[in-house]
DNA sequence: GACGCAATGATAATTCATTATCACTAAGCC
DNA sequence: GGCTTAGTGATAATGAATTATCATTGCGTC
């Protein structure tokens, strides 16, 4: 039977107030904060079992290792900073995504990244956000 | 120096010719066909070399090995078949992505896949297109 | 045609993210 | 409080893409 652990409720509460993806790494960070001593394998473990359960999504970057956000939010898309290498949350979509489809072609999602400097490396010196 | 040899001119063959980015692996199999016995090695050598050069561009597509395009391609986005892998070239885009840009962020860049199944795969049976 | 060295090709090594292993811990039931 | 066994944590193993190694090949020059 499932059981409830102290390490897999610091993992849910972690991801459930996350305002942005989170990569295994900075699950078991943070986790380690609310109950230190969580392991890299018990985050695996719990993040797998929490996509198959169909509460957190995968978000995928091109070069970056995989992050997990809550499935329950609404359509949006995301911002890597090259910079720091974060990855936010961007409210929105273009919307007329599927009008460049290919003829023939069946589009069932698509994803949009973008690119650059976010607000917090911007104001630190250090990097030219030009 | 930089001596000039059949291998290398095989594989700047291929990129020229090609209307879709290419992986690596791609790019060995049909430079072989036009210069057999390239070594994947070889592949790697010349692609990163072209990228220095600015010639090509690298296309990052999630979970997927990177692949490799001419840079002097206008701007355009990506299709991913999710039934038999490919890549296309998709032209195109909505445009009005920078105004997704939160607020103190910048944009610098924007990358957008489409994901579903291409036409080759529609008229295939065996895959849902649905 | 001979020579020097850049380029090649086979493969070992590296680099990651992710998964498996296994002895130990602790959650849930009595 | 004990028992059973799922869960955990440290780490080895794995898998895949990319890079390094090094003996050999062949381009470009003399």
């Amino acid at each position: 039977m499932q059981r409830k652990t102290t390490q897999r409720e610091a993992i849910v509460q972690v991801l459930e107030e996350a305002s942005d993806p989170l990569t295994p790494n900075e699950i078991q960070e943070e986790s380690n904060s609310l109950r230190p001593g969580i392991g890299i394998a018990t985050v695996y473990r719990a993040v797998k079992a929490l996509v198959e359960d169909g509460w957190l999504t995968t978000v995928e970057i091109p070069g970056e290792p995989n992050r997990y956000e809550r499935a329950d939010k609404p359509h949006h898309h995301h911002f890597h900073c090259r910079s720091c290498g974060k990855v936010y949350d961007v409210e929105g979509c273009p919307g007329n995504i599927k009008q460049l489809t290919p003829k023939g072609f069946t589009t069932e999602s698509h994803e949009l990244t973008l690119k650059g400097i976010c607000a917090e490396c911007s104001t630190t010196n250090g990097v030219n956000p030009g």
